[in-house]
DNA sequence: GATGAATGAGGATTCATTCAT
DNA sequence: GATGAATGAATCCTCATTCAT
């Protein structure tokens, strides 16, 4: 049944785009099973028939999400020819774009309350394992000032970062996306304080 | 009576202390009442006659919380003295120690999750604010980088001690308190990277 | 699926069935909601599912009670061609049969315990709505004694109605329903004194 | 201690106005134990030193009600000179004195509610029975239609006084005095229509 | 594959009453 | 006699999940 099949990606699909809007404005736990049935358009049976449960769901949302973040990250670690200040300024601007493209999605992914649901907790440390072997590999080639442990500060860039953009997505109109990535770059670059 | 006067205030006190452990370990919203109560050694009861509802204590401890390390953060404030790098530096060490201190107050006060319970975006706006005043000083006395934006940076910066904080204080193994300070220090002073 | 739509109809009728009988023997407010749903043959949560709340299910039993009382009673207003004697006869006739025939309904019905449930309040009103309106038109045709406020005396027979089947349904042994509907209609149509 | 006794006597009759004013305006069962505590200026516990429980200060202002109304309608009984109608108009007048003095208490006392507290149970029952002995001392003496059953129209007439006050101290603008008193007469004794 | 009525364990909160001071 | 902090049984309602149709 080629149509069947169709329809049944369909409405996976619609689930998910569900769970999107309903995650990111009411937060995970405070979406009801039956308004994401609701707002698929299908019964809430429906649900657990393409998902193990309501954080299956999420994290199908979120996984889903993280690939296509990373897909779009990996472009840059991949480009050896860059020096490093174009290579952070590649990561802000790709990040950037991505919430404003998908700002739903990235209300969920880089939302904090994420942490109880023990998804996120599996995002924040793929996020941060990829920025811990970034800042590894730049301290072995002598990039990394000595004093900085490659572990704590991927932390804290991705902290950075994340509650940043979190606030951002939610407050779009405090910042322009010019003044947000070169506040963001100075301060992973070189401070904030002029020199 | 001072003795009833004297009892009252060491239930609220055994409320609190029980509050504190238990948010740490399990999170808010997954501490149950009658667990509070439980810990503190006083019936359910009790818990209500101290507090409107379980977010009430919640708000209670991280308020009571908040002021104690705000209070602490203030003496830095205060010493017009320093200079922009010594200032930076007593700030992470505050922060650090007060970690040390409070573990189980802290993962509560930088749980992310809370954020979910409204009072921590009182909380994260607070802190927020604070570290935006600073910023606009220093960016009125000319010390800021000019491409920098005082709102965006107090954010970074301020997700960046949060997100470490609440890191290292669940995996305090991971780093040392040195090491832990030197980095976040270097980070905001002048960047990761080695010049 | 049609199957599906008789149960749901069947449970909701169950559901009520079991409101009747218990608020008809203990009220409504010392009807504990596992005990409808236990009458009901049905787990607690479905209850919530088909009415709000408890009081949800007492109104639905009291709205539907009220209707098919005025249902009954509005044959007597309609038919123009009786005398006042008759149509006072004919009213009482029809109550006396109702609480015969629904016992278990009427008590909740006329229990004055629902004053309290703001539900009769609406009922209430609209059995003294009807009776004032009758008055006021008996007013108008001249029927009425001149120093009689027809809103006074619809509340006077309300009550007086009402007071006297709750005490009937009660103890139906006190009085046979001759003599309740005679004395009643004696009250209404000439005082209860000789002449 | 003869201040001692003045005292406590004192304290009682706060708590007794304390009840009249709360459960008139929000019930028995509506009014907390602390919220009458607090109306009357003592503490939760001074309650349980001077009745039994709620239900016991609740008996306490019916029944002291109840006395203070019975002995009004007693002066109309000891006069035998005065003719049925003449009997009917006084305890009419009295009634409508009574609710216009003391209308929180009335509005208790009248208070359909308080029949589930089985107070009023009692209450009801002997306004009945004297409304009841009354009816069967007329018919003894050849006054009552011989088709009216005492019984039956003591409860009628209870309920026709009883809901008309109620409502009439609910909404006492709804009718003045003398059109209330003229109404309930003329119904109890020659019913409502002209002749 | 889709449906949606039914489930019932679980948890927050209330409030009349007590009793040590 | 007065106090008021403490009690804890009692009850309402929620909502993720199931499974017969």
């Amino acid at each position: 049944m080629n149509a069947r099949e169709r329809s049944k990606i369909e409405t996976r699909r619609r689930l998910m785009e569900a769970g999107i809007a309903l995650f990111a404005s009411r937060g995970i736990s405070d979406t009801r099973s039956t308004a994401l049935a609701e707002a698929a358009g299908v019964a809430v049976g429906t649900l657990y028939l393409h998902f193990k449960d309501k954080e299956g769901l999420a994290r199908a949302i979120l996984m889903e999400g993280l690939e296509a973040l990373l897909a779009e990250l990996g472009t840059v670690a991949c480009d050896a020819a860059l020096d490093v200040g174009e290579a952070v300024r590649r990561q802000t601007d790709i990040m950037i774009r991505f919430a404003q493209e998908r700002p739903g999605l990235c209300r969920t992914l880089f939302d904090p309350e994420a942490v109880r649901w023990q998804i996120s907790t599996e995002i924040m440390d793929r996020v941060v394992a990829i920025q811990e072997r970034r800042f590894f590999d730049q301290a072995a080639a002598g990039l990394l000032d000595a004093a900085v442990s490659p572990r704590v500060a991927a932390r804290a860039v991705v902290g950075m970062l994340l509650f940043s953009l979190n606030w951002w997505i939610i407050h779009p109109d405090e910042a322009d996306a010019e003044t947000l990535a070169a506040t963001l770059n100075r301060l992973r670059l070189s401070g904030v304080y002029a020199r």
